[in-house]
DNA sequence: ACGGCGGGTAAACGCGCGTTCAATACTATA
DNA sequence: TATAGTATTGAACGCGCGTTTACCCGCCGT
């Protein structure tokens, strides 16, 4: 009863339901949220809930199936409007409400099918942008276009996924609204320092690249102590 | 029975349950660990499991200091050695056993305090070796030196808390032993590149910049359009 | 010898979960 | 109006969870 129906809901009732478990699931997270949780928030008794969708898996499995839809909806659109190198921006503008980030924030490291097919589009999109961007000479050639792509794209919803450490260390709140957090210098400053003018002054790289092995394919072993590499 | 105690295992038993749920948390996660499943791996009673910790969530709480505790100790050698740059450094060679790494994977995005408090700590030493390498003309000179460092770090995390795409999509399990992967080109080498080379070339990203309102702290609204930035 | 005490346990308790069931309200067709 | 079928429900079921309880046993000080 907490949330009932409006009179002028269009929606179906297995669509209000998987609405209001995708809610439930993104602000509490999936184990967390019971089925009678789900059935309150739509105005429903929990047996409906389980007579429309089976099961909580089930209903589950239709949220990730929902936001993959919905993401891939919108993904068409921003790529046609020429920022298709920020996967986040894909993510961005999705109006709230279904509050799809912060249902990828909690689900993306759960492993779910659904959402591992969903993170391999997201890489071959980044990977052909990255690709685009460096023969159109916007981006830096690179042996490796879709491994820049990939690192690129987890790191990017790494940051998502740690959202709550974001928010306490830089102030950002990257689940929230595009306008506060886009324009916001405190995260979107420092990542576009280190993409565009790279942190390693070039030549510490050859050292470190040789050192650590990474920057030989076929690589010896080279024996090396404790000094590291990458971020 | 799983795992009865051994004769020469000199861990007291409240230290032995301790370990035990380090373990069943890690490759299970907190809420998909029971009690009893607890107590077997240790070889002791689930009854005894909380007479010694008074209840889960302290356990769990015990279990999130005791990696807290290893990670300070290990960093002050790491550091000593002179590669601070990279969090994940840290977290390697921890032996395996107890498994830190997948713990922290899955306790990063929960949002307990104490994790919090160790994500802040790693920021404050990341912060501290990127002021120390810029001045030292290692790292590019920055305005922000503690956000590169926020960003760095928390892009480090975001990679191992989503370790299984990492892994599926590169091939790289940043969760196993070092020698797996630090020295594997998959990821290290794409992130190499972005950190040292940069991305972006140099006459795009002042147009990015100032059209996303991060090239000036006192920014205008620009009410640009779809155009975005970031990773 | 013995009493108490701390480590340890088996069994049970109560709760809340996902799910099932039998019954009711509603709607459309014949 | 009768009938079939679907949408929806309250109540209950069974299970497994975290936790509590009552009890046991071996050791140590006296």
């Amino acid at each position: 009863m907490a949330q009932a129906m409006f009179e002028g809901d269009d929606r179906s009732t297995p669509a209000r339901i998987r609405d209001a478990a995708l809610a439930c699931f993104a602000e509490r997270g999936v184990k967390a949220t019971t089925v009678r949780q789900i059935a309150e928030r739509a105005g429903v008794s929990a047996a409906l809930v389980i007579h429309h969708f089976g099961s909580k898996e089930r209903l589950r499995s239709a949220c990730d199936r929902r936001v993959a839809a919905l993401i891939r909806e919108r993904k068409t659109a921003v790529m046609r409007s020429g920022s298709g190198l920020d996967p986040l921006a894909v993510l961005r503008d999705q109006a709230g409400d279904p509050p799809i980030q912060r249902y990828l924030a909690r689900t993306l490291a759960e492993g779910t099918p659904e959402v591992a097919a969903l993170v391999d589009e997201m890489v071959d999109d980044a990977a052909r942008y990255v690709s685009e961007g460096m023969e159109r000479g916007v981006l830096r050639r690179s042996d490796d276009p879709r491994g820049v792509a990939a690192v690129l794209t987890l790191w990017s919803l790494g940051a998502m996924v740690l959202h709550e450490h974001v928010e306490r260390v830089l102030g950002v709140d990257l689940t929230g609204p595009a306008e506060t957090h886009a324009t916001n210098p405190a995260y979107v400053r420092p990542a576009l320092e280190i993409l565009s003018h790279g942190l390693v002054m070039p030549h510490w790289f050859d050292a470190i690249a040789t050192a650590s092995g990474a920057g030989d394919d076929t690589h010896s072993g080279s024996g090396s102590s404790a000094s590291e590499e990458d971020t």
